[in-house]
DNA sequence: AATATAGTTGTCTGTATGGTAAACTAATTG
DNA sequence: CAATTAGTTTACCATACAGACAACTATATT
């Protein structure tokens, strides 16, 4: 074995943070390289392009996401409360992504898709498949509701296929606007989809989500 | 006066198509002028750059489009019918659209908004002047349908911004999915919002809105 | 220490890009 | 018809870009 070196997680980071902060069409290889402070020699060594390497970063990424989202759908809790902390999860993290960037930066995934999706072919397909792996939480907490009695909801993919064409879409509003109060609200629009009494639910907020290290 | 041309409109047709059919960030100057059959140099007499092209093309086409509307949320017809209308004619135009492009292609406003909000900051603002005046109409609905008794919701303004996110957001999953089909039951996740039996209202669909010449 | 492996660097090339300037042409008006 | 205005074209420049490559360095294994 040769040396080891990080300049491969480096370069996906720095990938993901100027996709998200700005677009992927804007962002050049000179770009990232300089961000991640790795030289263009040793980029084409790892990456054969741009669009691999925002692909693999998305991956990386959402490996380590998934297990946030693991910990707010736990089928340990009540299923109705899972996608409340799912709403409260949007809220603090968009704001603590304001405070950092300076703006409110939505959901990577859909920003990208959108961007590419008539273009870069093997990227679509990674983020389609990522935004399904995302559905799958919601679905199942929508079947859990259902089946606990909570709400009426016998078709769980249609039901969860709505909630996350809303929540994605208060999430982009909230980029296009740079505004994120409309995520602090955001879950009377899924409890109201899911036909949820709200007053029943807003009297007794869910926990505040922890974030991990 | 000097002699008049056509050039101008085609500029902003060609970007239009460009950007919607790709994306603002890989859509070049030359691939404009080509599409639109102008010579760089005129490019230049008539915009000052690819941004000021785009701005004005989006509101020039947003001042079409918005006739299309008016038709749509006609303060004669029933309230909660004009939200039908408005989700149909969502259903037929990206249809259209995919026979005409072989691809879905959502919202222009959406998509261009996501992608430039973060850089482009004059494009930026008209697209966010756009969309709320996209959202007046729905506000406006939601309004009515309340004084009508159909449906109760006091906050006709929040009520809008929800079914807003959630059209825009079932739009760009269109786009990111490539699938009309999703469009189809958008009605649903709009009543379910408002608190809407959609029984009463599926049962009687409402006419099929007509396409202007 | 020898050698293979893994990682790094600076440089080079051809092309695409935005942008400018100046020459040119067509319509309109007095 | 001459002057003016509006619109068009071509040629050109500097820069930024993706991508390739060959030379180089560090580490691990034996």
């Amino acid at each position: 074995m040769g040396r080891t070196s990080d300049a491969k997680v480096r370069l996906m980071d720095a990938v993901l943070e100027l996709i998200w902060t700005g677009s992927y069409g804007t962002t050049t290889i000179d770009q990232i390289c300089e961000k991640a402070g790795v030289k263009k020699g040793s980029f084409y060594y790892f990456f054969e392009s741009k669009s691999h390497l925002a692909a693999a970063a998305f991956d990386e990424s959402w490996k380590v996401n998934r297990g946030k989202l693991d910990g707010i759908f736990s089928a340990t809790l009540p299923p109705l409360d899972r996608l409340r902390r799912y709403c409260d999860y949007a809220y603090q993290f968009q704001s603590e992504i304001r405070g950092k960037y300076g703006k409110v930066l939505g959901c990577p995934q859909v920003s990208l898709g959108c961007e590419v999706c008539t273009q870069e072919d093997v990227l679509q397909q990674k983020i389609k498949q990522i935004l399904e792996q995302k559905r799958k939480y919601i679905e199942s907490a929508v079947r859990d509701a259902h089946a606990a009695g909570d709400i009426d909801a016998p078709d769980a993919e249609a039901k969860s296929k709505m909630i996350m064409a809303y929540y994605e879409g208060v999430l982009t509003q909230a980029r296009i606007q740079n505004d994120v109060e409309a995520l602090k609200d955001a879950y009377l629009g899924v409890f109201a989809i899911l036909g949820v009494r709200v007053c029943s639910i807003a009297t007794a907020p869910a926990a505040k989500v922890q974030q991990p290290a």
